[in-house]
DNA sequence: AGATATACATACCGGTTGGTATTTTTCAAG
DNA sequence: CTTGAAAAATACCAACCGGTATGTATATCT
């Protein structure tokens, strides 16, 4: 009876690791188990179907990224840096999960598997829907930072802006993905989240504290 | 022998459609065969494949909006009638395909599918590019009139803006389809674009020619 | 009209997938 | 040790899906 616990976290893992660079229909359990060294019989010992290890597996790898996220938007942290750290994480996923001249990019699993699947799915649906409230949540309060210190140009609600940048960035990542284009992903995304926050353009560049 | 032509139509029109609001894999050859009213026989006569018939189905209702996107983009029509004119055509789509109260957004099925599939469904995947560089070539073109006007602030580059509206309308999309949200859809498209075109403000509302 | 290719229908196959039933192993408490 | 329950392995199933084999009706050409 080796570790349960750790069972159950390699099955969570494997499964995001899949995702993230294949379609939620295409990983079967089956994949799954086999990525994690793992029987089937183990994996319907921890978890009663497909879709509940997906929402599972979806609700784990964002709790373990909370504290990245929550050192990135920090209210210690200055706005600018923030935008900057968020660049980063996005990038820094890229050589985390992408499989490199196979799957250059990869898209953010979680929510790019809401849109994959139909209402029949809906436990998957509702944690797609929670989790891009939730970092949508993390976004405004760096558009927040930002817009209080006057660097973002006139007009635009607080929580639109977050929004449209989430939308813009699943776009971005999504556009990478099927062109497996890495490079303009990178060159593109720090110019259209500041032309969506219409970001001075003194602060465009980075300048202040990090670096990449 | 009825009309062998009007069966193929069938068969794409009606892959188009199951597609818009599902995923590439919860769409069945058998599924597209019940709502087309023909027989798996038939289906494989006209064509080779799955991947086939989608590839030949995107390509299909790329040829048959293209007029309507000629007169969109036409460069009689002043670029900022172009860019209403975008915004009404991905709203009225939604009109089109959506299933109200069940799938209330629809996005775009060609583009989409390319992120489902994997290398094994190259053709989709080549079809899908090869379609949004076409996309993205109209809009450049919209871009390009309004850069001309002096509409839109400085720098820039053409091309670039136009594929990051591009990128932007599809992450907006996907967004509405987890959602289930066309009214975000409907607020923020017009907002998106502008600000990723740093369009100045003056000419933000609809104000010239043509009315929704 | 007869021959022939086209258009479509029916039935089915092999493989895969999500899921289950059953057995074996592991470990800790008594 | 014994025991008992959790954990994990093996074997398996029913359903489904893409695709095929084969049969039949319809149009076209000579």
């Amino acid at each position: 009876m080796r570790n349960a616990a750790e069972t159950r976290n390699k099955l969570l893992e494997t499964a995001m690791e899949l995702l993230a660079t294949r379609s939620y229909h295409d990983v079967g359990v089956s994949d799954v188990c086999k990525h994690a060294g793992v029987t089937k019989g183990a994996f319907y010992h921890h978890f009663d179907s497909k879709a509940e290890l997906f929402a599972a597996a979806a609700r784990h790898h964002w709790e373990k990224g909370k504290d990245e996220l929550r050192a990135i938007f920090s209210p210690d942290v200055p706005p600018l840096d923030q935008l900057n750290g968020y660049i980063e994480l996005i990038c820094n996923k890229q050589e985390r999960y992408a499989v490199p001249g196979e799957n250059e990019v990869c898209v953010c699993p979680i929510f790019t598997a809401g849109g994959q699947v139909g209402p029949e799915d809906a436990p998957i649906q509702a944690c797609s829907r929670e989790l891009a409230e939730e970092q949508i949540k993390y976004l405004a309060s760096m558009v927040r930072g930002l817009k209080g210190e006057g660097m973002l140009g006139e007009g635009g609600d607080v929580t639109t802006l977050a929004r449209l940048i989430f939308q813009y960035v699943h776009g971005l990542l999504t556009y990478g993905q099927v062109f497996n284009d890495l490079d303009t992903v990178r060159s593109d995304i720090r110019n259209g989240i500041c032309r969506i926050l219409n970001l001075q353009c003194k602060y465009r560049d980075i300048e202040s504290g990090s670096a990449a």
